[in-house]
DNA sequence: TTAAAAATAAGAATAATTCCTATTGACAAA
DNA sequence: TTTGTCAATAGGAATTATTCTTATTTTTAA
């Protein structure tokens, strides 16, 4: 199975912008950016592989912000930091998860990890108004 | 204004319960609990007063767990552990959220930090067959 | 070219949540 | 006690995000 052909351009085009972007998109989002490419492309289509990449582990789901699914195609672990005026998803590459944290919870839980979300939740710079005054 | 008046029962007792649950509950769940003691409550009555709960910070949302949003009464700072198997959601009281973080991320967004989730996400002991084999 | 299989489009269906409007309950003034 | 007013609520309609279904299209293989 040759994934590069045809058969699986809009699909690849999926992950390939979850991949390249920054700005953390919604099924809507990345929607109406493929729409560019693939003028007849369905909202269906982009829900159907969003949770095909979720369920295999390519991409990560960020929870909903304002009602919203949001999606992560880096799936290396990092922190995130959410507006909720403006929705907006930014990664905070510099601050690091403690990682012993795992094995801690895994024991006391007694269950398995898949994945640990670290996220900041406030208003960013832009919504606040602007300069710090 | 006596909020302890027969005028807020209701209201008051949506947030007592969230207090004092440990289960985390969704507004669908709150709905059910109340339904006892107030047979006539209805599911907008809930989502309205949990709005304010959460705008005036007297509860916490966690995010959604299987789609569907779920609460907190306790709004001291504490790490969750979800079960995406059963959506069951559990304290971990002993797991310290670092603290000195927040300075580090609002210096580097330049924004206003409301709150910190640590959230790990797995299937918990009993969904993965009770006994560890 | 034809058949079989996979991917997709389109829109219907569903589920969670929000909105709207009439009703109820609380309280103060008469 | 009655009446007026205002907040809280019930009930259900409306909305929105997401999932499901079915027919069509595309791809690959023969």
């Amino acid at each position: 199975m040759d994934k590069s052909t045809k058969q699986f351009r809009k699909r690849n085009a999926i992950l390939t912008y979850l991949r390249q972007t920054r700005c953390h998109p919604s099924a809507e989002m990345v929607y109406t950016h493929l729409k560019q490419e693939f003028p007849d492309i369905s909202l269906g289509t982009v829900y159907r592989n969003l949770a095909m990449f979720k369920e295999r582990g390519e991409i990560l789901s960020l929870g909903t912000v304002n009602g919203v699914e949001r999606f992560d195609g880096n799936t290396a672990p990092h922190v995130h930091f959410v507006c909720t005026d403006c929705s907006a998803v930014a990664d905070l590459p510099q601050i690091a998860v403690p990682e012993a944290l795992n094995r801690e919870v895994t024991a006391q839980t007694g269950g398995q990890i898949d994945l640990c979300q670290l996220t900041f939740v406030g208003h960013c710079n832009q919504c606040l108004g602007g300069k710090t005054v």
